[in-house]
RNA sequence: GCUCAAGUGGCGGAAUUGGUAGACGCGUCGGAUUCAAAAUCCGAUUCUUCGGAGUGCGGGUUCGAUUCCCGCCUUGAGUACCA
């Protein structure tokens, strides 16, 4: 019987959705296990053979985990929102769930086929009403919440009201916008409660605020930094501006230090966990306050080192800084604004690329030294950021080196504030070595001292106070798109209502068009039915807009990470209507155990997933607050793309008639361009003759050439064009090349080789479709089957790592399969009996389920595929037949390549799923050995093997290897210094 | 610049606590089988001047270093004038 995987593979993909295999139950005796791979987007162009990586490591260990009795979790679904599907509904107006709707059908088809053991009677889609209805609960919850610094947790809004109706604000320790004015509760009562809403606005974790934004106005849409090229869209090359914009914000800067705290104990990896940390960007230091001269107004700055600040000489403020205009003198005024104005045109990506050309200018302007009271002049300059701290900076200039650059560069003075420090060439800004000089009462002391001491003087003026600064920003959350989760939002006299979780969703309205109205306004500004009526809770027509019981909605929508940022919460009760999940499900569930996905999520999808569940979990909604307790990184596979060249050959050459010239093009292969690029005298022979060939009209000859240029570019090759050895499969590429063209008829490019095959070049990058270099895992799982597709997948290299894709390399692991195959079934067919298994089979089977074991919890699935590999070359030499050990052999395999496995069990005689089966346990007895071949090294090199028994002693090993001739032969008649002998490991003779 | 990761045959990679470097597979070469091909099977495959040398480079620790330490180079990723 053949090894017909095809037909296997259909046959139990049927079985186990038709068996619900995989369904995970709520309640279970069995500890719950956690698996969850990062949903994909469903994007039109389907898997590509990279894709699956992550999802076939993490159905491993889901495998794995249910043959160790653990209730496993292990769900799919789709990230379904999102831009491409919105793009083709504005090229094709096709609605993008109808795009969307296809997509998914395609993923899902080519998920199935690799037989994952996904329980998809769980699977979400963010784009699906019944799913956004709790995003958008969400949502609302968070409107409603405030964060209280003394609880350190999020509470509900109405705990804020009660204090602002009995005190008032000025004891409220919250986070909440900069400028929120202070009033008791007489005025708080006083407020009119369009004054109140705006208030508590100003503390909500969700919020309205003005957001400066790439406003791009040909596309009528807002851009993110990648998306702007030299100042103009990267689609199109529209002009792009700066505006400022209402937009809904996340408070995640609440969350800023227990993010940062969270992230002790949870087991991800240290380089996601470090770029989280640079992303929040904790700096502890000082605010502080310095007067302007001549004005009331201050220049509030925060600074990391408060012990320099004897060392100020300067102020420094961005030139967006709202006291720029105010304090500049008239003097000052033209230079100023010249400055401002030169700065406004740099896009953010110039300023930031830029860092050598130093630039400011003097506003003319004084500030006031807190403790000496001597003036200090303000400059600006765009090295300081408006985005960061207070948008200005204490400038000392022997401390900081952008302060000194800048002070070298408009030639002001440089005080020094350190002991013995030389600051003639560049600042000294090394704090452990710091020890204070010419700073009055801090002078003597070292760093950590004289910060203390100068906060607590500061405090003392009234003019400072210790304080954290966190890099992470609040986060914009409205989208000018219409693919996206609507807002349960609408106005009220400009002020935004939350419409009651009883009438969620609110869906998606139909539009005529996807694009931006001609007013500028969202793409759900083009829907006519978009008003809420506050009597019927219904959403209806805009014409009904009174604004007295029906008002108008929110035009924006949510942006790509609402949705993904807790739906593996929502798998752990996925189809319940009352709640986002049952707190039954909850509490068994908690956590995810193993999340595997692309470290590009870093610092957005992980950062705000984890931002989400905090706050859910000071709800009381969830009963962790961290959602995933591991996590790995996938690496990515990347593409061999392949290429060849186009020759241009001219020549000139002398004819009967006068002079003649022409240029031809030739593809050539690689080897005929040598490594300056240039193409090699063997090819330009032969094109050469070719080109005289071409145009024997002219009866020329080689004699009678002028002149003649060769040219050669590089041609991209479709990687279906190239064959297991780098050879062009010249037909294929024609086809790809010219498609839909009759290649008889038309004229193409001949490809010219100087040998019988024509090699291609290869270049390994990003797998993309641009590239040519897209390998589908549909035709592997024909061609090889599903198994051979995922060990492959494994067999690459280590998870984590990048690495290219050689479709020729799987032969090997398909052989693997066949192999194993015909170690239970041959012509005749089963061939397993229930004889005694050898020692040596035992052996090798032990051996397997130490290696195998140990290699999944270490994630090291690639060095398991070759255990198999010589487990299986080893039974096979031993003719081992014994079910004892190849029954249980399949169980060890059947997480990798379950297919086979399932089938193999089954003809084993089993009636019930392989996936039902126990881990084989791992009994050492079957490894003792009793001799070792000992290596003989001299100097750490190994010289021979010597096999000796295991119980001999120290002193009768050391006697054995050097009784023996070759030992003598290595050391010539010298005397060993050394012998190191380690028993069950080796000998090293030193001399 | 900073942070993180990684450099081992022609290629993907292995060596889990410092102990036989190159497992396993691809490719290549040779052979068997075949009318032939595919498939299958067997053997060889780091370099070498046959002494040895060898894990990006230069040092160090050690009886012994791919593994630990110091300095450098290269590549990839992230981040960016963060006060």
């Amino acid at each position: 019987m053949k090894y017909d995987f095809n037909q296997i593979e259909k046959k139990w993909q049927e079985y186990w959705a038709k068996n619900q295999t995989f369904k995970a139950e709520n309640h279970s005796d069995k500890p719950k296990y956690y698996v969850l791979d990062m949903f994909p987007y469903p994007s039109g162009a389907g898997l590509h053979v990279g894709h699956p990586l992550g999802y076939i490591a993490s159905d491993i260990y889901a495998r794995y985990k249910r043959h160790q009795g653990f209730n496993v979790l292990h769900p799919q679904g789709y990230d379904s929102f999102g831009l491409p599907a919105e793009q083709y509904a504005i090229q094709t107006g096709q609605h993008p769930a109808i795009t969307t709707e296809t997509n998914i059908a395609t993923y899902r088809r080519q998920l199935d086929q690799i037989g994952f053991s996904f329980d998809w009677s769980r699977e979400v889609r963010t784009s699906d009403p019944s799913y956004y209805k709790w995003t958008q609960w969400i949502f609302i919850q968070l409107f409603n919440s405030w964060y209280n610094n003394d609880a350190e947790k999020a509470e509900d809004i109405s705990t804020l009201i009660k204090i602002f109706e009995a005190e008032g604000n000025a004891n409220v320790n919250a986070v909440c916008d900069d400028a929120v004015e202070t009033f008791t509760a007489e005025e708080w009562k006083a407020f009119s409660s369009k004054e109140q809403q705006e208030i508590l606005l100003q503390y909500r974790l969700t919020y309205l605020a003005e957001t400066e934004v790439n406003w791009c106005p040909a596309l009528g849409t807002v851009l993110a930094n990648d998306e702007i090229v030299n100042g103009v869209s990267e689609r199109g090359g529209h002009p792009v501006v700066r505006k400022k914009m209402t937009q809904w914000s996340m408070r995640i800067s609440a969350y800023a230090e227990r993010l940062l705290q969270g992230l002790e104990k949870i087991d991800w990896t240290d380089s996601l966990k470090e770029s989280q940390r640079n992303w929040i960007g904790k700096s502890v230091g000082a605010a502080v306050t310095f007067n302007v001269k001549d004005h009331d107004d201050v220049i509030e700055v925060f600074t990391t080192r408060p012990d320099t600040i004897f060392g100020v000489s300067f102020m420094t403020l961005a030139p967006e800084h709202d006291l720029v205009s105010k304090i500049t003198t008239p003097e000052q005024k033209a230079e100023v604004e010249a400055y401002i104005e030169a700065t406004a045109k740099r896009s953010e990506r110039e300023r930031m690329a830029d860092v050598k050309t130093i630039t400011g200018a003097f506003t003319g302007a004084y500030a006031e030294h807190p403790f000496t009271k001597e003036p200090i002049p303000v400059w600006i300059g765009d090295y300081v950021l408006a985005g960061y701290g207070t948008g200005a900076v204490m400038s000392v200039p022997c401390g900081d080196q952008r302060d000194y650059d800048f002070a070298k560069h408009f030639n002001i003075e440089i005080p020094n504030i350190f002991e013995g420090a030389d600051i003639s060439e560049e600042a000294f800004a090394d704090k452990d070595k710091t020890i204070i000089a010419n700073s009055d009462f801090l002078n003597g002391l070292n760093y950590k001292k004289a910060t203390k001491r100068v906060i607590f003087e500061l405090e003392q003026l009234g003019q400072g106070v210790g304080k954290t600064n966190y890099r992470l920003r609040d986060a914009v959350f409205s989208r000018q798109r219409y693919w996206g989760e609507p807002f349960p939002v609408y106005y009220v006299d400009g002020m935004p209502q939350m419409i009651d979780a009883a009438h969620l969703p609110i869906q998606l309205p139909e539009v005529e068009k996807y694009l931006p109205t001609e007013t500028g306004e969202p793409p759900l500004g083009n829907a006519t039915v978009w008003a809420w009526n506050t009597e019927t809770n219904e959403v209806v027509s805009n014409d009904l807009i009174d604004n007295n019981t029906i008002f108008p909605l929110e035009l924006n929508t949510m942006p790509g990470w609402a949705g993904s940022s807790w739906y593996f919460n929502r798998y752990m009760d996925s189809t319940n209507n009352e709640a986002f999940a049952s707190q039954e499900a909850l509490n068994y569930w908690k956590d995810v155990d193993l999340y595997i996905g692309g470290s590009e999520h870093a610092t957005g999808h992980l950062l705000y997933a984890r931002f989400w569940q905090k706050f859910l979990f000071d709800k009381g909604v969830v009963p962790v607050d961290e959602f995933a307790k591991k996590l790995i990184n996938q690496g990515m596979i990347l593409g061999t793309s392949g290429y060849i060249n186009m020759a241009i050959c001219a020549i000139k050459f002398n004819t009967p008639e006068g002079t003649g010239s022409k240029s031809t093009n030739y593809y050539v292969p690689i080897d005929a361009v040598n490594q300056k690029g240039e193409l090699t005298e063997e090819y330009k022979s032969i094109l050469r003759k070719k080109n005289i060939q071409d145009y024997e009209y002219y009866k020329v000859s080689e004699n009678d050439i002028i002149e003649e240029t060769f040219v050669v570019n590089r041609t991209p090759v479709h990687v279906d064009a190239i064959d297991s050895s780098n050879n062009l499969i010249i037909d294929e590429f024609y086809k790809w090349k010219y498609p839909n063209q009759d290649l008889q008829k038309i004229k193409v490019i001949e490809c010219i080789s100087s040998d019988e095959v024509f090699k291609v070049g290869r270049e390994v990058e990003k797998m993309s479709k641009s590239k040519y270099n897209v390998v589908n895992p549909d035709q592997i799982c024909i061609d090889y089957g599903a198994d051979s597709l995922r060990l492959y997948e494994m067999f690459l290299g280590p998870l984590e790592q990048y690495k290219p894709w050689n479709t020729a390399g799987i032969t090997g692991v398909h052989g693997f399969l066949k192999k194993l195959w015909k170690l239970y079934v041959d012509d005749n067919g089963l061939k397993v009996n229930d004889s005694e298994p050898s020692a040596d089979s035992l052996k090798t089977l032990h051996k397997t389920i130490k290696k195998v074991q140990e290699d999944i919890e270490n994630f090291s699935f690639n060095t398991s595929v070759s255990t198999f590999m010589i487990a299986v070359n080893e039974l096979t030499a031993q003719k081992c037949s014994s079910k004892a050990v190849l029954e249980q052999l399949l169980v060890l395999i059947s997480p990798y390549a379950p297919h086979i496995a399932e089938e193999l069990w089954s003809q084993l005689g089993h009636n019930e799923s392989i996936s039902t089966a126990a881990f084989p346990k791992f009994d050492k007895s079957h490894l003792v050995e009793s001799s070792k071949n000992y290596p003989i090294s001299f100097n750490g090199k190994m010289r021979f093997t010597l096999e000796l028994p295991l119980d001999m002693s120290k002193e009768d090993i050391e006697k054995a290897v050097l009784a023996h001739e070759k030992t003598q032969e290595q050391l010539q008649g010298r005397t060993p210094k050394k012998v190191i002998v380690v028993p069950g490991k080796i000998v090293n003779i030193v001399g």
